[in-house]
DNA sequence: GGGCATTCTTAACATTGGATAATTGCGGCA
DNA sequence: TGCCGCAATTATCCAATGTTAAGAATGCCC
C-alpha cells in the first residue's frame, strides 16, 4: 500500500499521476505503481480534431493515457462522425488494439491532448510480470464498459436535452475522481456539433437541447463549456444516477 | 497450440467448449484451457426469467459461464425494465461482481439458462497463476465493450425495425462463432416485450417494428424466433456490417 | 486591426416515431 | 375444453427530431 499528498504523485507520477488518482492508488504497492509510470515511453502532442487509428487498417502500434485534454472514440457512417465515448485524463486509449489486431473505431483529440505514449511492447512485459497491474488495466475495461451501458440505456430512453445533460454530469462525476470537477464549471472543449454527434442528432437539434437548458435555467453551455449554479437539479433532469461508477471507488481485486 | 474436432472438445470440455470454440482454441496452451474448465465448480439450472444479483447489494459471489440458452444484462428506471445486453452460450458473466464489489446491473435468464458456475476465489487463484487466462477474460470485456459500442450507436441512429434486425443479425454472427447459427433459423425464447426492452420502446411498438419487418419480407419473428429466407437483405436493411465483431477471430496477446 | 471561417442562433415547416387505449386473435397448458 | 397470457391489430394523438435557410456572434489568421 502506497499513500502520499496529490502534489507528490503529480510530479513522482507526471504520466500516470491521474490514474492513479482515480482508484488505484491505495490498492497497489510502489513497485507496481512505478512499473505503471514506466509503462510510458515519450510524451505526445495531438493537435485539436487529430484522429488516431482510422479504422480497421492502421491501427497505431502503441497504447496511450490521456494526461491532458479530452478524447473521443468515434464511428463513421456513410462518412458522418458518431462519438462513442469520452475520455478524460488518466484514461488508457487503444488497449483493444493491443489484444486484438485491429480496432472497431477511431479516436480523436477533442481540442488540444497531451499523451503518454505506452508501446505494445513495453506493455506486454509489464503485463508478463505483474499481475496487478494487468488487473488493474482489466478494471479500466471494466469500467469503459459500465459506462457503456449506461450510455446505451441513455441513448434509448432520453431525449436529446436530457442525454446532454446526462453527458455533462457523468463529465462531472469522472472528473472529480482526478480532483479537476470545479464547483460551477465544466470546461470542455466540445462543440456543438461535437454534442450532436455524441447524440446521433442534428447540430441544430443540438443547439435546441443546448437552448432548452438554459431556458430552464439548469445549465449555460458555452462553446463545449457548462456553467451551472446547481448540479442537482440537473442531476435530478438527467435523471443521472452515479451507482454506475461506484465502481471506482470500490475494486475487490 | 491445441487443436481437435469440435465434438472431441465438447466432451473434454464440457462447460468451457463453446468459450473455447469461439476464439481461444488455437491460441492457447492445453493447459492453460484445462485451467479454464476447471474453473467451474458445479452446474446451475435457471428457470424462466430468473434473475441474478438485484441491483447494488447481494452480488452473487461466483461468475458464471454460459453453457445453454441467452442470458440479459437488465437496468431498471423506475421499475421498468431495459435490456442492455445479451448474452450467448460460451461467454462468462459477472466478471464485473469479481473485479468490484457491486454491480451496475442484474441479469436475467431469457428462457431457461444452464451455467456454469464459477467461484471468485477459484478464478482469482487462476489467473495469479496463469498469465494467459487472465488475458482470455480481459479480451473477453474488451469484447463485451465493443458490442457496447454498436449498441450505442445502433440506439442512438436506427429506428425500431433497424434496431431489432441488427440485434438480430449480430446474434446470428454470434452464434455462427460457436457452430450454432442455422441457416433460415435463429431460435430465440424472446418476447415482443423483450425486444420492446431491448430497444427502449413500448411493446406495442416493438409488435409494429416486428410488423414492419414481416410486410418489408425480409424476416417473420415468431416468439422471439426469427427466420428469413436472406440473410443479406436483413443484413442491408439493419446496416449491419459485422467488422466490429472481427476481433472475435484475430487476437494479437 | 480587418477579414474570413467557423460556430452558434433562430425561425418555419415537414415528418414520423412512438405513446396510449381498446379489441381481437392465437396457442399452450391445466 | 376452456382459460389466460401473449401477440397482433387498429386508430388517434403528440412530442421529438430533421431540414433548410439565413443571420449573428466569435475567434483566428494575416
Amino acid at each position: 500500500m502506497y499513500r502520499e499528498a496529490n502534489g507528490t504523485v503529480a510530479t513522482r507520477y507526471p504520466f500516470t499521476g491521474d490514474f492513479l488518482a482515480s482508484r488505484l492508488r491505495d490498492r497497489y504497492s510502489k513497485a507496481d505503481l512505478d512499473a505503471i509510470e514506466a509503462l510510458v515511453d515519450e510524451e505526445m502532442h495531438l493537435p485539436e480534431r487529430a484522429t488516431l487509428g482510422t479504422q480497421g487498417d492502421d491501427t497505431p502500434s502503441f497504447a496511450a493515457i490521456i494526461v491532458e485534454g479530452f478524447m473521443f472514440r468515434i464511428t463513421r457512417r456513410d462518412g458522418r462522425r458518431f462519438i462513442v465515448s469520452i475520455h478524460v485524463p488518466g484514461e488508457i486509449m487503444n488497449l483493444q488494439g493491443f489484444a486484438f489486431d485491429r480496432i472497431d473505431h477511431e479516436m480523436q483529440a477533442a481540442g488540444k491532448v497531451r499523451l503518454g505514449r505506452i508501446p505494445f511492447d513495453r506493455l506486454e512485459r509489464t503485463l508478463a510480470e505483474r499481475h496487478a497491474v494487468a488487473g488493474a488495466l482489466w478494471s479500466g475495461t471494466l469500467l469503459d464498459a459500465a459506462l457503456h451501458r449506461k450510455w446505451i440505456q441513455v441513448a434509448a430512453q432520453l431525449d436529446a436535452p436530457q442525454r446532454i445533460a446526462h453527458i455533462y454530469c457523468e463529465l462531472h462525476e469522472r472528473l472529480g475522481f482526478i480532483g479537476q470537477a470545479g464547483p460551477r464549471v465544466l470546461r470542455a472543449p466540445f462543440t456543438q456539433t461535437d454534442l450532436a454527434d455524441m447524440c446521433g442528432v442534428s447540430a441544430v437539434h443540438a443547439n435546441r437541447a443546448v437552448a432548452r437548458l438554459r431556458e430552464f435555467e439548469l445549465a449555460e453551455i458555452r462553446r463545449g463549456t457548462l456553467y451551472t449554479q446547481d448540479w442537482d437539479s440537473l442531476r435530478r433532469y438527467a435523471e443521472f444516477d452515479p451507482a454506475y461508477l461506484q465502481a471506482f471507488h470500490s475494486a475487490n481485486a
